[in-house]
DNA sequence: GTTGCGCTTTGACCCAGATCAAAATGCGTG
DNA sequence: CACGCATTTTGATCTGGGTCAAAGCGCAAC
């Protein structure tokens, strides 16, 4: 049995994350425990350590997980955008600081009754898995991008990440050039590559004035040719894509 | 019905990896599709971009997964003790060079038999969603090391994530100190932590100096003090370990 | 024994990126 | 419009770890 979209309402943990191929009486299943939270820009969703009762979906938005040393340094993670999921069945506690980068939605699942779910439900096991498996070819490419790059192969790195992402989710690879919106503080760039926020700066406006990148206010993000971009990653010419 | 360790024979793959509460029908499908490889220290295992046909568990040693740049540059993104699993259903070509640290023995299976056998077995996929996610959490504690520790806190942080895993195989945490097989070389540790040889060098012979680790050989390390080189790692007390 | 080779250690020097500091830019608010 | 505040940019200086070079140290082979 095909799985029909229109069957699935807006919540995309049915419809593209979590259940693509699940059958109708699962979605009601799932919608009888699922909520809708939101989050502005810059609030923080869970702290590592917390008690975290519920799984989730991201809907609209970004948001980051990072972890802390005491002393105040902090490494982003994990960056999540519309589709992906949050929290981890089986886990009672939070494993990361979660924050609101962008204003936020969730679609949340309350966690015990989502296990149950799953349990009977091979389909979202297998997503999950599917997710998962994503994730950490993500974080792997992140831990190359973290241990071996220059400041400024790893800004155009993360520049050339967040194009493909968000051109998956719609946005633009228009004809004259690539462009995108560009959700991260310098601050947060930094964090995403274990930099400090002026190298990030630096950087930036070295492509700026290279012609690499333009910025279009504060957020857009234009990149005549996404070629000379990709050169300046260090990865060879296929991007480092995975199967 | 309670798995029983006895009904496995030595393939980590079923009593450990993949098949924790498998039934004895599904033991025998996997039997039929299983064969051993070893590989000798320092020789590859596969390339990234050949064509991986099959998907395995470690049995005994040590391997590693890297990425390189094409300039020689190399990062580990991976690093896999007994019972850790190798491959990705559903993935045609190998993502990472996969090279035996040390001697290596792989416990593998055809990996499209495997996927129809994952198909019909809910327990394996679920099995191995575990096992993904906890590699996910491994490889976001090594984001944190790679983007912003020192080189100290880096050596440290290593010895500690090895103790902890050789421990859990059966190693030693003996009365007077902890102890346990070190089965890199400056090179891969080096890989490992972002760094180069020389400063992972560097960093280890302080820390003998300073009585916080001794070499016996060229293999065996003793922490006569855990807590001391926990210290030195930047975490808090309790090593950032998640539930 | 000694030769050779891979691995490790140690030293001297240098540079990419961190740190410290200040100015510029943007933007919402009264 | 001017003010306040957060963010970003730019500059000057410092330093941790990289780079280059040369010994030292097993240990297997002869």
């Amino acid at each position: 049995m095909t799985f029909d979209p229109k069957d699935c309402g807006t919540c995309p943990i049915r419809h593209r994350a979590v259940c693509a191929r699940c059958e109708a009486d699962e979605l009601e299943t799932l919608d009888s425990i699922k909520f809708y939270r939101s989050f502005e820009a810059g609030q923080p969703v869970i702290w590592s350590g917390d008690t975290m009762d519920f799984v989730a979906s991201v809907v609209t938005g970004v948001a980051s997980l990072s972890q802390a040393m005491e002393d105040g340094r902090t490494q982003m993670v994990g960056l999540l955008l519309p589709s992906d999921f949050l929290g981890r069945p089986g886990r009672e506690f939070a494993a990361y600081d979660v924050v609101a980068v962008s204003n936020l939605t969730l679609c949340c699942f309350r966690r015990k009754p989502f296990e149950n779910i799953m349990l009977q439900t091979p389909h979202i096991g297998q997503r999950l898995l599917e997710m998962t498996l994503d994730e950490l070819d993500a974080a792997r490419e992140w831990m190359l991008i973290l241990g071996r790059k220059t400041a400024r192969e790893k800004i155009a790195s993360l520049l050339t990440i967040l194009a493909r992402r968000e051109a998956s989710l719609a946005l633009q690879t228009a004809e004259n050039g690539t462009s995108f919106e560009l959700p991260l503080t310098r601050e947060a760039m930094a964090d995403y590559l274990g930099l400090t926020l002026e190298t990030v700066s630096r950087q930036m406006s070295a492509f700026k004035r290279e012609g690499i990148v333009l910025l279009e206010g504060k957020r857009k993000v234009i990149i005549p040719d996404f070629d000379a971009l990709m050169a300046e990653t260090g990865d060879d010419a296929d991007g480092g894509m995975v199967s």
